[in-house]
DNA sequence: GAAATTTGACCATT
DNA sequence: AATGGTCAAATTTC
């Protein structure tokens, strides 16, 4: 129907997101020579790799309907090492692929979910537990022992599961070789934070994996928490040293149902950010009012080390059903939008 | 007492 | 049958 008008919105934003990507690019040259603080330039750093992030989403989102891969380490055998490299070995590949080959049961709704992997190291040495408080409140809904595994893997889902059909969750699985670092599985992106919401999210699931639990970090998301109702974004001035700027999360691409959102049907419904004129998923925005100390970088196939005083992202797989952008090769060669260009999911209540 | 976690049972997939 | 994921009753925590 209004395909036009779709292809439009995506184009526009393709074009729009390199350009910032550019934009940031030349401010961080400028700052390079500086006296600018690390964090700043951090925060530029992160907007320019967003931007890309975003604007090869678009390109690889397009006509992929049929096709589907994953990306990331094997969630049964854990690597042996911290994967730095993001592209996965063949066998990884075929095994995603196939996980998510079957489209056609609409009961089963969480086969076609986005997911995607990060690897968090946490410092001991800091008090600090929340490596990757990602601004959700989770709910452990089981613990598994997995084969091969030293550690169990626990199951969260997100707490407002039952109150706003909101079906994502995620696993954590502590590394067997490097017990301080967590392998982090999110699956499906949050459908709750409803405007009208503004949930709470208190304390981080991974806090939890360690036991070590501190008393400031419920204050820190409080005032986190203010900050975020009040603060719509102030992300042009980079200097603020308080945030991370917005960056980009994975995308919704469907709701439990498989229904696809085109991208103009969020911005109709107001439920993107007047930061970004897209892809400023719940994630993001959240994980961004939520991480000051982290520079949580989710990334496709790029590995970002973020070292922050308290825990590093080591790395960060995407992976979406149909479309990842994959950590392997980015072949833009053929383009083509899709009107129906699926982006984010609006909360979806029957 | 409500909410969150734990944990064994159950289910689905391979 | 083995394994991973989820459910839900029991238990713990707030």
């Amino acid at each position: 129907m209004e395909s036009g008008l779709t292809l439009t919105w995506e184009y526009k934003t393709l074009v729009d997101e390199l350009i910032q990507g550019m934009e940031k690019a030349n401010q961080l040259r400028f700052h390079l020579g500086s006296t600018t603080p690390s964090e700043a330039r951090d925060l530029l750093l992160q907007r320019i790799l967003s931007s890309y992030e975003k604007a090869l989403m678009i390109l690889k989102w397009s006509g992929k309907e049929g096709e589907a891969r994953m990306v990331g380490p094997s969630s049964g055998a854990p690597e042996p090492s911290i994967s730095v490299d993001g592209s996965p070995t063949s066998e990884d590949f075929n095994k995603r692929f196939n996980d998510n080959h079957h489209e056609h049961t609409p009961t089963k709704k969480r086969k076609n979910q986005p997911t995607w992997t990060e690897q968090v190291r946490v410092n001991s040495n800091s008090g600090f537990e929340g490596p990757t408080d990602d601004g959700y409140s989770w709910r452990k809904y089981g613990q598994k022992d997995i084969l091969g595994a030293k550690y169990p893997r626990s199951y969260y889902r997100c707490t407002y599961r039952l109150l706003r059909s909101c079906w994502a969750t995620k696993q954590v699985q502590r590394s067997d070789d490097d017990p301080s670092v967590f392998e982090i599985t999110y699956k499906g992106s949050h459908t709750c934070n409803h405007p009208v919401s503004a949930v709470p999210p208190p304390p981080s699931p991974e806090k939890q994996e360690l036991k070590h639990n501190n008393s400031h970090n419920h204050q820190l998301n409080q005032t986190l928490l203010d900050l975020k109702s009040n603060l719509r974004v102030v992300t042009e001035n980079l200097d603020n040293k308080e945030m991370t700027p917005p960056q980009f999360s994975f995308p919704t691409t469907y709701d439990e149902e498989n229904h696809y959102f085109p991208i103009s049907s969020l911005i109709e419904e107001n439920q993107l950010s007047p930061y970004s004129p897209l892809l400023l998923s719940q994630e993001t925005s959240e994980s961004n009012y939520f991480s000051p100390v982290n520079y949580q970088m989710k990334s496709f196939g790029g590995v970002y080390n973020f070292q922050h005083s308290e825990c590093e992202i080591i790395s960060a797989h995407a992976s979406t059903t149909n479309s990842p952008i994959g950590g392997m090769e980015f072949s833009v060669d053929h383009v083509e939008l899709d009107p129906n260009f699926p982006f984010n999911t609006p909360e979806f209540f029957t």
